[in-house]
DNA sequence: GCTGGCATGTAACAAGTTACATGATTTT
DNA sequence: AAAATCATGTAACTTGTTACATGCCAGC
């Protein structure tokens, strides 16, 4: 009956993870769980939290902290339900949507410099060690709450080592047909 | 001055390719270049055309086919200049957005069938084999435009084969902590 | 006293999705 | 004769993005 979109199901599972909160504490923290799959932004936040209210998948309650008004949310044993059957339902196929791959998909065509784009490949490169070593150093810290979450930070790991990889191997594609002058850009 | 926005360039880049086609043309052909990271929908399509057009940034000329009135476009020199300047912009990095990787997250805590779970990941597992045989299907046939064209495959191929390892090994992990019962649903 | 963080939203807009409307032509 | 494909769009709706408005409190 209630279908989930995928931010009401990103918003239940930060409320089942986290206990009762806040709009602002779930917009703060989705970062370090659901936001590495999902992430609404705030404003889509406080718009999904009464929706999801409306229909019986969480209760709010207000709280004066303060001398603030504060609104906390959980989740109920109807949106415990509404999340697994979810999960449930094979995921739909998002469209491919990449505009850095586009960039240098284009790249030769459209005449590009392709300095230029060897430069967007390094930028790519650095996130993604980034966010290599995040996923390591939560794979050390390792205090396991279900096995679930390791498999998803293996797939983001798995990721990371080869967009790396293949940011090496194109970068030196790149720079090899560009004009060496470019290279003392990169200096050392 | 004038910005393009991830959608209007993937259409340029289209045109850029085609020579003078038509919305219907391109929203069909899509598919096979510009497709793997950026396809707008066909509503879309006919309502950026005008757009680009209205900016310079395309021409659109009428042609009758078989009594049909069909709408040519063609992108201009400014077109090209526009679309040159978007690719050296530095690429927006956008939100994570999985859905499916967002099922797997969720499953532990939200109490998800890992049966179920498992036959997802075998689903992703089956197109990811899919792109990587066209993947190398195309490059085998290798008659290569830019050299572009085969940095941006190859990311598809790496993409795709550590789908691949992942999910066996996910499936794995997901299927031994299930009961074997289910085990028969995969049936031989 | 000022900055930054806490806290909740609204407004305006851009982009994307799905369904529908219309009608011709080509293929089976 | 029916079905598929060509061809162009409109309408209604959902999401997502950005900017703004408001005001309190804690720490420097």
């Amino acid at each position: 009956m209630s279908e989930l979109t995928a931010t009401e199901a990103a918003v239940l599972g930060l409320l089942l993870r986290g206990g009762e909160q806040s709009g602002y504490d779930l917009s703060k923290n989705a970062g370090h769980s659901v936001g590495y799959f999902w992430s609404p932004v705030q404003s889509r936040m406080y718009a999904t939290l009464p929706r999801l209210v409306e229909r019986g998948l969480a209760v709010g309650r207000e709280l004066v902290e303060s001398n603030r008004l504060k609104q906390l949310y959980r989740i109920t044993p109807d949106g415990k339900r509404a999340l697994r059957d979810w999960l449930h339902e094979p995921p739909v196929l998002e469209p491919e949507r990449n505009t850095f791959l586009l960039k240098i998909f284009l790249g030769g065509e459209a005449g590009a410099n392709d300095e230029t784009l060897a430069e967007h490949v390094r930028e790519r490169r650095l996130l993604a060690e980034r966010l290599r070593d995040e996923l390591r150093a939560i794979d050390a810290r390792a205090r396991e709450e279900t096995p679930h979450a390791a498999l998803t930070r293996n797939y983001g790991l798995r990721w990371a080592e080869m967009v790396i990889e293949w940011a090496d191997e194109t970068e030196r594609t790149l720079r090899k047909t560009a004009p060496a002058a470019a290279r003392r850009t990169r200096g050392a």
